[in-house]
DNA sequence: GTTCATTTGTACGTATGTATA
DNA sequence: GTATACATACGTACAAATGAA
């Protein structure tokens, strides 16, 4: 990686990380002053070390430690001002937690829903589905397919896909039996968590096929949610993308503002 | 600005930029390298010189050179691979990303685009539209049509309809002059504070009229997005309604999960 | 209001790793 | 396999903004 002291280096980042996988030094170094952040070593409002006190700490230049630093930027955790340091900012709401409060999924995971899987299978991802949904093309996910329906009617609620990062795809056994959210049983099953979740919401109109499936007309719209579910470390553990037919969805979400 | 040539570069970049203002090495780079992409000088899909060329070419570093392909690959121009080199890519995609981690981010998309006002009146709620936009029948409250464009292009970025509490109906006549949202004007002339904001999302299908007016095909996806900003008080001082074409916008927001 | 140390921003040079063609 | 081109990483220096003395 460096050019004299990349073994030090790197010997240094194992006990850094916390056993993280490795990978560009910039990203490990990332990887645990995003930890830390989560974990409320430098909580909200506080400063960052400088760069300096970084480069001394993890043994980089400060090229390195200036690339985490953007890395954090980008991923809304930190902003930077010249000649005044870097401090960790607010997240999106202090005082609420994502999935109980500030989303409404109206509907979306009402207890009287029953999930259909319609297929099961690991796929390799290809740069197209890649650039649907946001994972790197190349490696192989877990793909599950099917059909969210109520209960007591057979109304279809939404169709639903889950990729799955192949790590935990053993997952995939429990479904059959789950009725709620995947993500808990991920973080359940393999002890990780799950820091934050992107929504990306936009409109479509529904395939021939799907609109047979979820029994609304042809060409009537749709909105589609896509889901990343993104661990402390920064990978990304599952991806949802849902489809629901307008006239039976809404889409609810609360900001509150934080104090400045 | 650099180490020992900066009047050298400065004055190449003089002309290279063909008169762009001043400001940081790479930014000229960037810009004109911009520019050239969009007026074909580098069409769509071709390579862009390597590195090491537009190192030579504007006589900078390759820090700097690095520091311009970062700009036109975060503003969706190009995009790298290792080994392959750059090139130019179709277009910043039609569709915005709206990016939002907390009610601030509010503030900022709206800065390159102008609200180009179709009507504006005074109009009692009737029980259709307070169901429709959710507050109460039969007061009266401000209505503003209109559309939302971008500054440079004159693309129709959405249709909006704002519904102002009648108490602060008087920001009506600042809104012709006013580029961004609407509610900072709110809380500064009236000294009240929004403290929440509502996102109902849903999908629909544009009506024929807005189609036209939106410049997409009849019948198409929307967006449809109601935002209720509330006050401290709890009472509603703003209700807007953006109807945004599918193919020019999708909603994205982060969820941060807080440590318990 | 000015000076001054601090801290990030910009810019240079160089070397090596690694994916691509 | 080889050459190419971007990615990563080191070092250094000065500019510019900030905030406190």
């Amino acid at each position: 990686m460096g050019q004299q002291s990349g073994v030090a280096k790197a010997s240094d980042e194992g006990t850094e990380t916390t056993g993280q996988a490795a990978g560009p030094l910039y990203l490990q170094v990332a990887r645990t002053l995003r930890d830390e952040i989560v974990n409320g070593i430098y909580p909200i409002g506080t400063q960052l070390p400088t760069e300096e006190e970084l480069r001394a700490r993890f043994s980089v230049s400060r090229f390195t430690v200036r690339e985490a630093l953007r890395r954090l930027r980008e991923d809304g955790l930190v902003a930077s001002r010249q000649g005044a340091g870097t401090v960790v900012v607010p997240g999106p709401s202090e005082t609420e937690v994502f999935h109980a409060t500030s989303i409404n999924d109206l509907l979306a995971w009402a207890n009287d829903t029953r999930f259909e899987i319609e297929s099961i299978k690991m796929i390799p991802v290809d740069n197209k589905l890649a650039a649907r949904i946001g994972i790197p093309a190349g490696e192989e996910w877990l793909m599950v397919r099917g059909m969210r329906l109520r209960d007591d009617n057979d109304v279809p609620m939404c169709w639903i896909e889950y990729y799955i990062n192949r790590n935990f795809a053993s997952v995939g056994r429990l479904l059959p039996r789950n009725k709620g959210p995947i993500f808990p049983l991920i973080e359940d099953l393999f002890g990780v968590t799950i820091s934050e979740v992107e929504h990306v919401v936009s409109a479509t109109l529904v395939s021939p096929a799907l609109a047979a499936k979820l029994d609304v007309e042809k060409k009537s719209a749709a909105l589609e949610i896509l889901r990343s579910y993104r661990m402390t470390d920064g990978g990304i553990a599952q991806v949802t993308l849902n489809i629901h037919p307008a006239s039976r969805y809404k889409h609810s979400m609360t900001m509150r503002r934080v104090k400045a």
